[in-house]
DNA sequence: GTACGTGCAAAGGCTTTGCAAATGC
DNA sequence: GCATTTGCAAAGCCTTTGCACGTAC
């Protein structure tokens, strides 16, 4: 298993030590959102800005390496694109970010695509809910 | 079958001029952003200001009476809610929105959320594709 | 030494808002 | 008349960018 530092390494891209720290809190998983992603950071090198955090992310996710999602709240949320692929559903009440993979749903999704003379080349998928008691 | 403006009326809302064009605007159909609406009401009243649009959007919205979508290019789509419940296919090469049904995945989404614990109260799901020739 | 990375502050894009004037009922 | 709506311009929020300075190799 290769970590986001390696896979960034081996795309080629030069790792100084303030991009080394953005891979470094991405990789500790979540959906951080810009701001959570600077606290981290710069809780371990107090000179990180956030202008390069918003720079790594980018360069990141040109890269193919990171995963930029935006949950309707305003702000992007980044993940690691290393994982398998997966979908999200949101607690409405908490906010609270529960991945989840589907098989079916992927296959019924390429199916419409298809169906309506397309060919998929990406989607996305939350759902919102209600934690039952 | 009921138009926007009497929806909106039935929910007490004050429909006034402006407000009344910004909803012929949504019944056009389509997904308009803010801009797109103003520009369309502004050709029958060159008065109304953008601000006006967005507030009767909010105000419509808030009322459940329309849909703000995020397609993930920095701003908001808008669509009367009245129509049944639908999903987005974005044309990758376009941006054109097409729209389709598909009960399988409701279905699906449901029975996922409820395997999570979940009672799903919503959802939001996107194809973005590639015109196959 | 040259290209690249970074901090800072300014600017950009979309959206909201304070305020005074206009409008609706 | 009185509350609500509206236009205007300013401000807010997240994000990007110009520029000068630093750093990597």
């Amino acid at each position: 298993m290769t970590t986001l530092l390696q896979r960034a390494e081996a795309a080629g891209l030069r790792m100084t030590g303030h991009r080394r720290l953005v891979a470094e809190v991405l990789e500790g998983g979540g959906h951080p959102d810009v701001e959570t992603v600077h606290e981290a950071a710069a809780r371990r090198d107090p000179g990180i800005s956030i202008a390069t955090v918003y720079r790594a992310l980018n360069l990141f996710e040109e890269a193919g390496l990171v995963e930029k999602r935006e949950f309707g709240d305003g702000r992007a949320r980044w993940e690691d694109a290393a994982q398998d692929h997966h979908d999200h559903l949101i607690d409405v009440a908490t906010g609270e970010v529960i991945e989840f993979t589907s098989p079916e749903i992927e296959e019924l999704q390429r199916r419409i695509a298809e169906s309506l003379g397309y060919e998929l080349v990406d989607h996305r998928l939350e759902l919102f809910g209600r934690r039952r008691r």
